[in-house]
Order: structure tokens, then sequence, then C-alpha cells
DNA sequence: CATGAATGAGTCTTCATTCAT
DNA sequence: AATGAATGAAGACTCATTCAT
């Protein structure tokens, strides 16, 4: 019988990138499903089949149904939400035109992008008991409104956690109907238009400016 | 106040005061059940016990379970979508501010007003597959506030349809929060102050002024 | 309070009337149900619904469903054995060859007068636990079967009672079939030539003839 | 005889084994319980509990009650419609008379040989609505049986689908009642012996014999 | 007697999860 | 690690039967 090998990480790569792999195919398997059957028929087998694994496999990666979709979700919530962030970032210090035009864009984008996993997304949120998943990322979105708000020249915002609420949550509701086409004519730039309006309108309507002089 | 009448027939209670003092108690029992066990473990066996009526009789006033909930659903979505449609009416005529107030107002109080249900509900249209009920109360509501829009005085839009999709999508979602107890100081007022600044905000910066003096 | 009038019997007769006419709708109805959605969805509630009554009224008259499906099943058993039976009756003392033709046409033509009962009740039999009620009336149709084969001229049957047994189970199989379409060319009248033939080659290669001399 | 391999892997059964097994006894369990039960009182856990497997794992194998009562009928129709295809194929060529004998012992055989599956499955086809399974063997049964039919030496028969429906129909009655007891004295012997006179008489009066000397 | 709402035990079927191979 | 057969608790729904009106 030969010893074990001391290398604790044999063949490391191969096997990571087959994991990798699987996971891979789990989460699209899963988005498939969602989007075909809808999450009523949503079986734990059905989804590896669908990702050619066997359930046994996919148990090895999830420990069950509900982390499966959380992670799903997570993952899709996360590339949401840091290109939020990043339009937050690249226009600190810019109008609020430009601010509030960066970020609907950007939110808009991302989740047209993904558009299938936005639109199979859409109720498993409120599936998954609690949704913190879906206020922890609205949170962070929310931060990063503030610290780009609080940067924009000339502009100061009482109660801005209220703003960046009301903000973040009127925003998503237009663009989930985009995605099911509920919204008239499915003009997605018109749409993008009038939540920009909407958007600035509102801020500008609670916003107090720093009187001009100076 | 009357004296009660010799009830020369004491029967219990009127067959048809029966029947809808049960679907009333199969209505109320859903919603607490959604309330305390959430959709994932609400069964029409549970419905049942928590209406104090069998299993049996649940089933012959709601063909399935599906029907029991889009019952519930669309009881809730048409008293909601009534107060809109009732605020657009009394505001025809009137300035956009008062109408955006009438209307922003009136759904946040019905959605208020009805808390529990409200709460209870979040989520069952999305396990309602094609959820057109949530579709055709939508459509109500925006044919009440394009009717209402078209008597602001010296106002003209623009993309009508696309305005009232963008108004009512943006409404629901900080309102909902509401209930979640996800706005921030749980400020009601404060919530529906912002909404009415958003709303009127936005119809102000689509809106075309018949500038006729000048 | 008017003492009872000692007249045990009152309204005899329209009560009874509505009684048969209420028994008869069920009857009626019971087939009915069958033919349209067979046994396995047959219900009490449809039957009584189909029948004109309710449920309750029908239960006045059946202890249970089993008893209303005997009973139907009874009715028509015995009618079919009475025309077989007074075929026997008629042609005792005749030929076997007109003894034959007499029940087989007797018998074919009590299944296919009632046909829609005949193939309501295919399959009701087996689902009456038992099926005495089908061995009864069996049994009522061979003992006529011996009594006019007794009646033979220069006939004689060892093992009687097996020559009715073969000959009555042997006769259903193929009049079955009729009513189901199942046979070729749906001919009735081939069928039961057929049918014939068959019982009369049956009988006499089984027939001791008392030989010719006086 | 080779010796066992040392099995190296001492796997309790081979996977396509054990499948089997549990396919063989699901049957035999379906069986015993529509012999002790009925197909009334026949449940897919019932069955599954006296075949010593799990419902779930019943359901692996077949998708639904009725296709579970349709596979252990097929099997037992495909096993006596073998038999008796056998016995067509054995005397073609021969006399009628050894036709006759040969296609009604198989016929019998088959039936008592597997006489509990024959008990038990009686009922069962006419539950399984349209029951298009018995014609389907029915038919190769009559096919089997105008193929020799074709060759008895010097015979021609007019309506031979007629001959066969007949045969074929008038056959089941008699040995389904010897299953069930209802035959007097329980004669086995007796009553095959009375149906081969019996079909062998019917033939011989509807056959068109070629008289070709004289 | 008629009615039909109520009952609830009993069925079929699904599916998350485990574990022997 | 992978596999997928097995498990069995749980849920939706039915229906024979009863009984208050």
């Amino acid at each position: 019988m030969p010893t074990r090998s001391p290398s604790y990480k044999p063949r490391k790569m191969p096997i990571q990138a087959r994991s990798a792999h699987t996971v891979e195919a789990v989460f699209h398997a899963t988005v498939q499903v969602l989007l075909a059957l809808g999450l009523e028929r949503l079986t734990t087998t059905r989804v590896a089949e669908r990702a050619g694994v066997s359930v046994g496999t996919l148990y090895q990666y999830f420990p069950n149904k509900e982390a499966l979709l959380a992670s799903v979700m997570r993952r899709h919530l996360v590339g949401v939400v840091e290109q939020v962030e990043a339009a937050c970032e690249q226009t600190k210090g810019h109008s609020l035109d430009a601010m509030v035009s960066g970020v609907v864009d950007a939110f808009v984008h991302a989740k047209l992008d993904d558009a299938n996993t936005s639109r199979a997304l859409y109720g498993v949120a409120a599936a998954l008991g609690g949704a913190s998943l879906v206020e922890e990322m609205t949170q962070r979105a929310r931060l990063a409104l503030c610290d780009m708000l609080a940067t924009a020249p000339g502009c100061r915002f009482d109660e801005l956690s209220i703003v960046t609420y009301v903000w973040t949550a009127a925003m998503i509701g237009p663009v989930q109907g985009l995605l099911e086409n509920k919204a008239p004519q499915a003009a997605v730039d018109t749409v993008r238009e009038h939540l920009r309006h909407m958007v600035l309108g509102y801020l500008q309507s609670v916003v107090k400016t720093d009187d001009r002089m100076a």
C-alpha cells in the first residue's frame, strides 16, 4: 500500500476547474428550469438533469434547494449592485443630472443585460423567506447612492436615507415590468428616459441647494 | 335600536349567510396563514383548520388552491384599485399637484389600511403563474389615471401610457417596503411626502404646458 | 293540535308514484353517468344532479352507492333473464334447432334492446365485489335452459349442468363485444347467426340421441 | 460450471438486477393485493408495502396507478397470447380437430397456469378505460387463428374475421368462470372437453369443405 | 320528505434528501 | 467524488355519507 503522497493539493487546478464548471452548469440550469417551468415546478432533480450532473453531485455543492436558489439570486444581485456602485463611483462630483443618468442607465443595463436571469428570479426572492438577501443588496446600493449624492456640488439632502430608499424602491418596479413585457410598446429607451426624469425630478424637489453666492 | 324579531324559525343562520360567512372565514384564514407561515407552508388543510371548517368545505367554494389565492388576491387588489379610481374621479379638473396628492394618498392609504393582507399577499402574485390578475388591476388603475390626467388644466402628455405605467410601477415598491418595515425610520408620512414629490416632479418634467399667454 | 288521523296510508298513490318516478330518474341518471364518465367517476352527487334530485333524496331510496349500482344491475339482468326464460318456455318440446335459435335470439335481442344499459353496466359487475348478482341470474338462466333441454325430443344430455354453464358463459362474450363495437363489421345478424351455429354444433356434439327405433 | 469469481466488488446486487427485482416484486404484489382486497381497495401504497419497497420507488418505475395495472395486465395477456400463437403455429396444416384441441388446450393451460393472475385481473380490464390493451391482444390471437385456419386441409371459411371473433370471445367466458369456481364440479378437464366440442362443432357448421372427390 | 352544505378519512402523487455502490 | 435508486413525509384533492334546516 503506497503512503499517501504529502501533496495536499493534488491536481488542484483541474479539480477546481471541474468544480467551477459544475457550479456554473448548475446555475445556468437553474435559470433555465425557472424560465421553462417556474419556481413551482423547479426540483433539484430537474436542475441536476438539465445541468448534466446527478442530484448527488448537486448536493455536493449546495446543501439544499434553498441554498441553491439563494446562490443564484445572490450572484445576480451582486452583479447588478456592482454595476450600480461603479456608476456611483464614476459620477461622484458630477451634476445631479449626470448622477441620475449614470445610475439609472447602469441599473437598467445590468437588469436587461442579464434579462433571462432577471426574469427567472422574479418571484424567487419572495419564496426565499425574509428575502434578507435582497435587503442586503439594496443596502449596498443605497450606501453607494449616499456616498455619491454627498458629492453633488451645491446640494444637500435632508433625510438622505429616505431619499435613497425611495429612489431604489421606485426604480425596480418599472424595470421589472420591462422584463415581463408589461410596459407599453416595450420601449426600453423611452422608459429609461422617463425613469431619469422621474428620479431627477424627485431629487430636485427635495434637494436643499446651497444658495449661489460665494 | 329595534328589538330582535321573535325569530319564529330559529335557523341558526340563513343558508346564504352561512355560505358568505364561510367564504369570509376562509379568506381571513388564508391571510392569517400566509402571515404566520408564508406561502411555502400554506396548505389548504391548514387554511381550512384556521377558518374552522373542513377541507371539503373549502373545496366547495374554491376549485383549488390556486383559485383560493387568486380570490384573496383579487379581492385585495380590487379594493385598492377602487380607491385609486375614486381618487382619480375626485380630482378631475384639479391641479397636477392635487391629482398627485390625491392618488398617492389614496394608494398609500388603501395599502396600509389593509396592511396585513398587503403584506401577506406579497409574493403570492409571483406564485400565481402569469399573474394576469395584477396586470388586469394595473390596467384599471392606469386607465383611471389617464382619464384624470386628461383633465389637468393646461397640461398635455405625450406617451401617456408610458407615464401611467411608470407612475404605477414606481409607486408600488416604496409602499410595499413600508409594509415590510424596510423603509428607514418607518416614517409613513415622510415616505408618502417623498412619493408625492417624486411623482409630481416626474409629471412636471414630462408635461407639455399650454403656454397660451405670452 | 289535531290527532293523527288513523289512516296509515295517506296519499298512498301520489307518494308511491313520486317515489317510482324518482327511482326511475335515478336509475336512468346512473346509466347516463356511467356512459358519459365511467364507473371511476360515477359519484352519488353526480347521479343525483343528473336525476334532478338532491343527494339526500337519493340516499332516501338507496342505502349506499353499492346498493344503487346493484339495483341498476339487478334490474337489467332480471330483464334479460326473463326474456331468456320466456324463450325457454316457448320452445319446450321443439327441436334443438328451434330451442337454440329461440334462446340465442332472445338473449341478443334483450341485450341490444337495452344496449345503453348493457354497455354502461359492463365493468360494474366486477366492481360489485363477488358479483353474486350475476351468479344468481346466471343460475336462473341455466335452470331454464335445463328445463327446456329436458324436453328436447329424442335428446339426452350427460353433464347437463356443464352444458348449460358452457352455453351461457360462451354466449355472453360475443354479444358484449357487439355492444362495444369490437365485433368486425358490426354485423349483428351475422354474429347472431354464428352464435346459433356454435351453440347448435355444440349441443349436437354432446347430445346422446335416443336411437331412432321406436 | 465455472467457480464464482472472487467478487472483488461485493455489490449486493448488480444495479440492473436490482431494478428488475423491484419491478418483479411490484408486479407480484399487485396481484396479491388484487386477490386479497380487490381492485376497489388496491392502493399504490398498499402495493408498495406488500412489495417491500416505498411508494416513491414504485413511482420510479410506473408513472401512475393506471400504468401499473396496465403493465401487469399486458404481461399476463402477452403470456397467454404467446401460448395461443405457439399452438396455432404448431398445428398448421393439421386437421381442424387438431387445431381446435391445440388452441383450446393452450388457452386453458395458459390461463390456469397463471390462475392467480388471471383471477386477479378479472375486472381490471374494465377499469382501464377503453381497455385497448385487451383489444390489441385479442387482435393478435385472432390473426394467429386466421393464419392457422387458412392451412386447414380442404377447408375454407367465409367471414373468417367473424369466425375468429366468435371463437375467441366465446372461449374466454367459460374459462374465466373456471377460475372463479363458477363452473359446476370445477371439472376443468370436462369443461375443456366441452369447449373443444363447442368450437369444433362451430367450425364444422360454418366451414365450406372442398368436396373435391365425388 | 327534500335539500345540499359540511365532513374528514383516504387516495394519488411529488420531491427534497440520503447513501450504498 | 459521482451516481441515481430508494425513501417517506407531506400535500392537493375527492367523495360517500350525514344531518341541520
